[in-house]
RNA sequence: GGCGAGAUAGCUCAGUUGGCUAGAGCAUACGGUUCAUACCCGUAGUGUCGAGGGUUCGAAUCCCCCUCUCGCUACCA
């Protein structure tokens, strides 16, 4: 087979702070059929994936859990490690930003980057706003002061390094616009330039003292190196990149990757900071960075309280391998997103793998035992018009299915592919095997009726390899051959004549019971949530640690003036997406208070609520609106707000203190 | 609020530069067939192409406006 060079791809790295669910997995199946594809198609394919293992929520997971970090790491990475074998992800690379490879080049990076003056640390003297709570960098002030409220800025005790983005701005700027491929689907192009590069770009904060479960700055062990310089560089590092000048020649052969696979909460790292960083190292950009939308399961957020999380190894266990690759690559989004239920992918499991490819397979085995003991023999009885378009469209999907995948349609690419096998249903029935078995003088052209049906189905699962080997090659050996070469794809009647299949032939794809389905998704969801029940229990008994603030001083706290404040009334603000505006009464006045907490209070529930009021903080407008003072909420760590009440009821106006 | 995307058959969506009776898959109904996993083949559909207005010989397709949904972003005192 011709050698095309190398096509070095990679998908997100996973962060290890759980189990992910098959929206997560979807993502490396859609890499896997890309490797698979382009390796058929010639390439010398090298596919990377693997785990992002650092940060403060793998800390305390891992002191929830009682273990080291390490510990907790190593058992998620072997989780996940474990789904992208079973969903059989042929990945050349699984790297872990814990490896120790890996660690060494990004501290040598992140020196090499602070030597050269990309990143510098981030004096705070001088550069936090009390108030306003902010750190602010250099370039960010107005006029030296605070750029939200105007006023001075004064030293923290916080200290961090940052990356100066601003420096390679432009240069980003004039690639995106001279490479329209880099950034797909291109609708995110647009919102990477408006929403930041155009506006200018904020410099990135890339090392912390808040935690220590990372890469240490090697000068200055006081600092880790944050997320993004530690997990972006995997695509370097794990070929073999090194920043002193000593890549292998591995890397000089696989850099700069033609693919970036990531979901689309991830394009910004990848389409600003990644090239950044690369323009800082000297390197080239990557070819191209396709953000893939997400495959939900239906339209409630997967949550394990709800038991509707679903795990890609239950699915394998049910429906198989294949037929769980084959429903999250023919369901791939591509601009919006996708959905999967058991339903959804029993439905799509029946319609096209059950009926159309298995029964294919299995009635065209059947009829070649049944009629010629097994043996498949052309004759040469060809009827031209009913045989021409038949030997058309399969010779010629190899085509179509490669003009597909060169734009990542690997739906479509499916779709092309089943196109043969519903051909060859239709061709049994244009040629009625059963008609022409009743007759001797019918014999010949039933055998190569037969002999086209094998050489067609033979084409059809040499294709279908890389989306699902394993059927593929269930298929091939069930008549007694091996895949073809896509090269040799456009050719009709290379299976040996004479050959037998199987005399026993295994059904692919049983038919699935929706009630088995909805039964065993029942099951599931009960365990899961049980499961969670004690979960749950214990995790009531957790707090959630945030990042510490200085400390302060009575007097500090002396100043702030909390009451308990009825609301009387409430109202969304108009131009606002996430404010209600309230009144509130305290005491004998009220005061007006807008509040960012429209996604989880109407106004409605807010009315007669009393609540906790910080009341002299200094009024501010608000989309339009001024607000003179602040309902205090305690927030989860997903983000969910409840109003702070009084344990008992109080009157409005009553200090807190 | 800024920028952007979208609203087409019961469901998921295609519809290129405006052009003949608006399409595909799934689901549904009916017919055919029996080699096969109650399967396959064929036929039939229904659609105010989100609402309204405009340009045009002609608009799902272009323009205006409205309603709704979604994405990124800002605000979250």
């Amino acid at each position: 087979m011709q050698n095309k060079g190398p096509y070095y791809l990679t998908t997100a790295i996973a962060y290890t702070s759980g189990k992910p669910h098959i929206g997560n997995n979807y993502e490396i199946v859609l890499a896997d059929s890309i490797a698979r594809f382009q390796r058929k198609e010639g390439y010398d394919v090298f596919f990377q994936t693997g785990t992002d293992e650092h940060g403060q929520k793998i800390e305390i997971k891992a002191q929830e859990a009682g273990v080291t970090p390490k510990e907790f790491v190593d058992n998620v990475a072997g989780t996940i490690r474990g789904l992208c074998d079973l969903l059989n992800v042929s990945y050349d690379k699984f790297i872990r930003t814990t490896d120790t490879d890996h660690e060494k080049q990004v501290q040598k990076i992140f020196r090499r980057l602070y030597e050269q003056g990309d990143i510098y640390k981030g004096a705070y003297e001088g550069l936090y706003c009390t108030p306003c709570e902010s750190f602010w960098t250099e370039s960010q002030l107005v006029d030296g002061k605070c750029p939200d409220c105007g006023r001075e800025v004064k030293p923290a005790k916080e200290e961090a390094y940052f990356f100066r983005m601003s420096k390679y701005a432009d240069k980003l700027i004039q690639h995106i616009n001279e490479h329209p491929e880099f950034i797909q689907p291109v609708s995110r192009k647009n919102e990477m330039m408006n929403n930041f590069l155009l506006p200018g770009l904020q410099d990135l904060c890339v090392s912390r003292t808040s935690f220590k479960w990372g890469i240490p700055v090697d000068f200055d062990d006081r600092h880790v190196v944050y997320v993004w310089l530690d997990a972006l560089t995997n695509y370097i590092t794990g070929i073999g990149y090194d920043a002193d000048g000593n890549s292998t020649e591995q890397y000089r052969k696989l850099w700069p990757a033609d693919l970036h696979l990531i979901g689309k909460d991830i394009i910004r790292f990848h389409t600003i900071y990644w090239p950044i960083f690369l323009m800082a190292l000297g390197e080239p950009l990557p070819k191209q960075v396709f953000g893939h939308p997400w495959l939900l399961t239906g339209t409630d957020k997967m949550s394990k309280s709800r038991g509707n999380v679903v795990y890609a190894d239950d699915l394998v266990d049910f429906f198989g391998v294949d037929a769980v690759r084959y429903y999250v690559l023919h369901e791939m989004p591509y601009e919006n997103d996708g959905n999967v239920t058991w339903e959804l992918i029993a439905e799509r499991t029946n319609s096209d793998l059950a009926n159309t490819l298995g029964n294919l397979v299995n009635r065209t085995i059947a009829m070649s035992n049944k009629y010629f003991g097994g043996v498949v023999a052309d004759k040469g009885i060809v009827v031209p018009e009913i045989d021409d378009d038949l030997k058309k469209v399969i010779t010629g999907t190899l085509a179509r299915v490669e003009g597909k995948m060169s734009t990542l349609r690997v739906a479509d690419a499916l779709t092309e592919i089943f196109g043969i096998f519903k051909r060859c249903n239709k061709y049994i029935d244009e040629t009625e095997p059963w008609v022409l078995a009743k007759d001797e003088a019918g014999k010949d052209r039933l055998s190569t009726v037969l002999y086209n049906l094998v050489e067609g189905i033979v084409i059809g699962a040499s294709l279908l390899e890389p989306f699902m080997p394993e059927t593929a090659g269930k298929i091939v050996k069930q008549l007694n051959t091996g895949l073809r070469d896509f090269e040799e794809l456009n050719q009709f009647g290379l299976y040996p004549s004479g050959n037998k299949v199987t005399d026993a032939p295994e059904i692919l794809f049983a038919r699935i019971d929706l009630k088995e389905v909805a039964a065993r998704e029942e099951e599931i969801r009960n365990a899961m949530i049980a499961a969670n029940t004690t979960e749950e229990t214990k995790e009531d008994e957790n707090v959630i640690d945030i990042e510490a603030k200085p400390e302060i001083t009575y007097d500090d706290f002396a100043k702030l003036q909390f009451q308990v404040g009825e609301i009387i009334a409430c109202e969304a603000v108009p131009k606002s997406k996430k404010l209600l505006c309230s009144k509130v009464k305290i005491g004998s006045q009220v005061k007006q208070i807008v509040s960012g907490i429209k996604a989880h209070y109407t106004p409605e529930e807010m009315v007669g609520k009393k609540v906790m009021v910080l009341v002299n903080l200094k009024p501010a407008t608000l989309a339009g609106v001024v607000s003179e003072g602040m309902l205090l909420c305690a927030e989860d760590a997903e983000g969910n707000l409840a109003l702070m009440k009084p344990e008992k009821d109080m009157p409005a106006g009553a200090e807190i203190c």
